[in-house]
Order: structure tokens, then sequence, then C-alpha cells
DNA sequence: GATGAATGAGTTTTCATTCAT
DNA sequence: TATGAATGAAAACTCATTCAT
């Protein structure tokens, strides 16, 4: 069965996707590459074709998906001129509703950064998730380096603790949506009461 | 081999604290059950006299460990009657500090809560953990509904979300701890910069 | 817990009884030492004061367990003097539906004759077993050797063989016993039927 | 390593063929699937790539094997015209003795049907086994039925009774077969003796 | 006489990985 | 490119047996 390189790249997206998706629902040690081929449509003969081996596909996992954060900074370019406090509030609502509702980021989200899995040992791995909860960091400090700017926050604290206050917020909610069902928290209540309380905690009277 | 009822506790003990260790450190999933009972000092048919299997020692985990959530409120009992908001923050910084920086707590919260770990689906073990984090809620809860009295907090929000803030905000900070070293985050600076700021978020004019 | 000699022996007894009972309902294989011990009400170290080891058990077992050939044979010790085919059919009939119905004879057969067990290769425990074949086919001759004094039989055939017959009949009945319903099997019409049956088929004309 | 897809179907058929050999000899719970799978020349992993787990092999089993009851009624079948009885005689006596001397036939009484066997409670596994017997009754009920045509019956008996009571002859014979040294009994004796003394036993006068 | 803690060999099963076709 | 047969390491679990108390 000789395919197209088309074909082939097809089959390997789809072994990416499935995996993502079959890795965030059972967690990693509770997928099969097996499984994941057969789900894909393929033998897991065909997952050695296009992936080294297991570890393989976790760092192309990596390299390859990513939370909507850039997505939703370029939303916001325009009003961070004007009001970067409550663009940075807007911002940090929106990709967390985004990460708790939508099925790709969600399991992105479940499967590098909750942790929900202990990802192997892989050193490329962890660099790669390293990094890009640097660069998220980077993108909320965007927010408050503009806020300076216009005067808006409290001259006293250093920016980065509270860079990270923001995204360890988007952590522990998404965490706390986890565990708890909607009747018991009210997704949309909580994560507006979070970043609003942020903002006004660190706003300039 | 221990023979007494007392040695038999104590390989007991050492068999559900080495298992969290090893759990916490490496996940649940690449540590093996004869892994344990080796670093127990035991082989892995004494771990079957103990538990009846893995889930069993899972379970028989969840019971037992705890974070010092209700610790830190007996400390926080005076300063509550008196300052609600500012007892409040100095709770969930130390209760935060603590699960930081005690090999226990840390262990615990790895273990359980921070969901690095997919957990089997026990529907005991679940029912304990969802439990605890009601537990918690309710133990903010309490000084909110202090604070309330004290004309503390500002009107508009209801105490659940709010409650829910404060449990996330330090999920979310314990998160981040993983991710990043001590370099790129000052622990005492977040942990107090995040509390400060949610508690002057929420704290009436 | 040193108990009196009596009690020991009550002890002894009892793992005897419900070693039998549930190997013979649930296969030697899928009893262990330590269910039947709790089930005897003794813990399984106890076991092994009573008997060396799992073997030694068997050995005793067929030891002391027996199907009431002797005590049919008894009830028909007049019977034989006046017609010893017909005496040769009642007992026959009487042994089998009394090891089809009775708790203890049918534990024994299923446990050591049905071979529903295939039993560890313990030289002692087969020499006892095949002791006891040796024994019923004896019982059998010795009716047949009267019906033969008394003309009751054709003479072409040699005891034998014939006494096998009847044994294996007996078998075969109680092994088909084991695969069919009841409303697939009238045990009384099926017993009765081949045992008429073989008298009449071995009878002088 | 066997890669062709005939190479593959021959190892499934040598582990089917090892499992039953090996069952049939020590007793299903004195074999591992390891030993049968090295007695087959393959690893134990190879096993499950044929079989799903042990009780599935046991099924694949039952499924693929046979008692030689049809091949000999198709012997049968011109004699059974003329003389029901003789040939039913013939019939019982050919299929026993087959079973005695046929190294496979023997093996797969030995492991179905003797009860020899403890069989794992697969809903499947009984439901197959019982259709066999059920299937075998109805062989020797069709010579019943000829043999009341031709008259050569004994009226007074129903035909359920007497095919069970010649399966059961059959079986018990091959039971004491089991049990028996060549020394101690005459198969072609004892297996001619048994069913020509049930066919007269029947006979009408 | 009896308990109960512990051992260790053995079993079933899973699964990442290899590789001839 | 992809299939599918096979390997082999490792896991969870069972259980007969030993033995200090």
């Amino acid at each position: 069965m000789r395919r197209t390189r088309e074909e082939a790249e097809q089959t390997r997206q789809e072994l990416l996707t499935t995996a993502m998706f079959c890795y965030a629902e059972h967690g990693i040690n509770n997928v099969s590459l097996k499984a994941i081929a057969a789900e894909a449509g393929v033998t897991h003969g065909a997952f050695y074709w296009h992936f080294k081996n297991r570890d393989d596909l976790l760092i192309a996992l990596a390299q390859v998906v990513d939370l909507p954060f850039e997505q939703h900074l370029l939303e916001q370019l325009q009003a961070i001129e004007q009001n970067a406090l409550e663009a940075l509030r807007d911002f940090m609502v929106q990709v967390t509703l985004d990460v708790m509702n939508d099925r790709h980021s969600k399991a992105v989200y479940n499967l590098f950064y909750s942790r929900q899995q202990m990802l192997p040992d892989v050193e490329d791995l962890n660099e790669i998730l390293d990094q890009n909860v640097q660069e998220w960091l980077a993108y909320i400090d965007r927010f408050l380096k503009q806020a300076r700017k216009q005067k808006q926050v409290k001259k006293k604290t250093r920016n980065q603790p509270l860079a990270q206050m923001f995204l360890a917020q988007m952590f522990g909610v998404l965490a706390l949506d986890m565990r708890l069902t909607p009747e018991e928290m009210d997704q949309k209540a909580l994560v507006e009461t979070a970043f609003d309380t942020l903002v006004q905690g660190i706003a300039a009277d």
C-alpha cells in the first residue's frame, strides 16, 4: 500500500491528533500505541514509520500543539493601547474560558500543562514546555508593561510575580474545573471574578 | 521478617510513605509495586499482605494523608475575629508556602491534587478527594463569611466563586512552582503578591 | 491458644471436610489453602500444624472419604442369596442415586473419581484411588459370582468385563448428570433404565 | 519469526494443538501459557497475538475440536436401514474405541468431556460443550428411532433415557479406561461386552 | 496449637519495539 | 508506506510455604 506523500502526511497528522485526544482523555500511560494507531485507522506497525518511538511522538506533539495565547493576544492589540489592564483582564478571561471549553485546547492543556500526566523524562519535551510557559509569561508581561506606562498599576510590585500570579490563577482555575462539577462551579462566574479581582487588586487607586 | 504487631504496622506505614513519595516523584504509572516494596525494605509479596491491590493502596493513601489546611486554620482562629480578610490572606500564604516547602505536603498535593497524575478511576478514591476539596472551600468560606460580617468585602459577589478563586490561586501557584526554577520564580514574593492582590481586589473601599 | 487434644482433632476434621466440599465445588486449583482455613474458622498458618502440605491434605482426604458401596452392599446381603441379579441391579441403582444426591458422596466422587480434577501427581494418592476402584469391582464381582451360581447369567462372558461394564455405566451416568440439567435428564428414569437394561442384557434366557 | 500469513496460521494451529495435548495430559491448571507457547516454538507474547487470553484459547479449542461421532455415523448409514440396533452397537463400539486409541480424540475427551478438568466458568465454552452433548444424543436417537420402526426395541421405555444410557456407557468406559491399566482392563472386550449387553437389554424378544 | 507476617516462585497479561514481507 | 507476526521486558497479582511469636 504505497501511498502518496500527501496521504502519508495525512496519516501522520491523524496519528498526532488521535494521540493527543486519547492521551488527554485517558492518560498517557493508559493508552497503547496500538490503540492510537487503530483509532487513527492504521496498524501500529505504521506508527513506527512516522515516529521513532513513543517519546518521539510526544515531542512531535509538544512541537505542533499550542494554547490559544497568541491568538487572543492579537485580538487585544488595539484594546491594549487604550486600557491595558482591562485588556489583560479580557485576555486572561478569554484564554481561560477557551481552554476550558475548546476540545482541542483543553486536550493540549491536560496533556502538557496541567501535568495530569507524568510525562516521560525526555529533555527535549520539557524544554519545549518550559519555553512555552516563559512565552506566556512574556505575553502577560507585555500587558503589564503597557499598564505601567498608562499608570494603571501600583508602583511597588515588580512585574515578574504579577505575571506569574495571573498565569497561576489561570492554571488554578483550570485545575479546579477538573475536580468540580458544573453544579459546584460556575465557570464563567469564577473566571470573571478571579481576573476582575486580580486586576482590581493591582490597580492604582 | 517482622513478626510482632508493631513491626507489621511499621511495615504498612513504610509502604504507605514510600508509595506516596515514589508516586509523587515519578508518577503513579512509573513506579511498580515491586519497587515500592523494595524501597520499603520488603518483598512485593508483603505488600499484598497489607493491601488488597494497587487501588487499595491509593485509597488507603488518600484516607491517611491531608494538606495542612486545618492546622493553619487553628492558628488563625483568633486573628479571624479581629481582621478576617487579613487572616484569610495569612492563612492562604501559610498553607501555600507550607505545601511548597514541606516534603510531605508537597507529595500529597502532587499525588492527589495537582492532577499531575492520572489517578485510576476508583470511586472511593475520587469521593475522598472531592470531599477534601469541598472541605477546603468550606475553610475559606468561613473566613469570607466573617469578613462580610466585618464589612470588609464588597457586596456584589457571592462567596462561592470567591472561595474557589482563592483555592484556585493556591493550586495555580503550586502548579507553577513545579514548572519554574527558583531563579525564575521567587516563591515568597509570588505567594504574598498573589494573596495580597486577591484580598485587595475583594476588599471594600 | 493452646487447645485440648479434642479441639485440635476437631480443627483437623473441619479442615478436611471444608477442603473436600470446597475442592469438589470449585476445583482443587481454584481454592487456596487460605480460603479453606478461613472457611474452617482458622488461619492458614494452623493448616500447617495439621498437615505437612497441600498434597498431604489430599492424601489424608483420600484416606478418610469413601463412596457408599460397602454400606449398600450390606443392605443387599440377604437379597443376594435369593436373586443376585436383581440385588445387583438394586445395588447399582442405590449407589448411583446416592452419589448423585448425597452432598457428601457427590463431593467425594467429584473430587476423586470423576477426575473433574486433575490431581497432583502424588503416588500415594493414586494408589489409594486405584485400590478403591478395584474394591468396587470386587463388590460387583461378588454379585456376579452369586448370579452365576444361581444360573442367572449367560455363560459366555467372563465376569471381569461385566463388572467393569456395571461400574462404567455408573461412572458414565454420573458424568452425564454433571452436564445435563434436570429438565434434560430424569435421574431416576436414566439410572433405572440403565441398570435394568444391563441386567436384562446379561440375563440367561 | 514467522512472517507470512500461512506461517502465522501455522503458529496458531500449533498453539491450539499443543494446548490441547498439554491440557489433556497435565490438566488445564497445571500448564502455563508460557509453557504452551514454548512447546509450540514461540514466545508467550506470540500467544497473545493469536488469542485474547486464556479463556479465548479454550473457546477456540472447543470450537475446532470434536469427537468422531459424525464420521462414524456416516459409516453406518447403510447398515442403519437394515438393522438399526446392530448398527447402533457397531457405531458406539467404533466411536468408543476410536476415542480410546486416537491420541487426538482422547485428548478432546479428556479436556472437555471427562470433566477431568475443572473448566473455567466461561459461558461461551459451556454452551459449545452442551450443544455437542445434545448433538451426540441426537445421533444415538436417530438409531433408536429407526430401530423402533424396525420393531427391534421393547415398547415400554422412552428414547430419551435410552440414548442417554448409551452415551453414559461410553463416557463411563472411557473414564474407567483412564483409571485402569491394560492388564486390568481389556479395552475391546469391555467395549463390545458393554454395548452388546445394552443392545440385548433393550431388544424386543 | 495457632497466629499472622513475610517470602518468593510462578501465572496471566500488557505493550513498546523490531522486522520480514 | 504499511501490515502484521513475533519478541521480551515488565507489570499486577496469587498462593504454597516458612517461621518467629
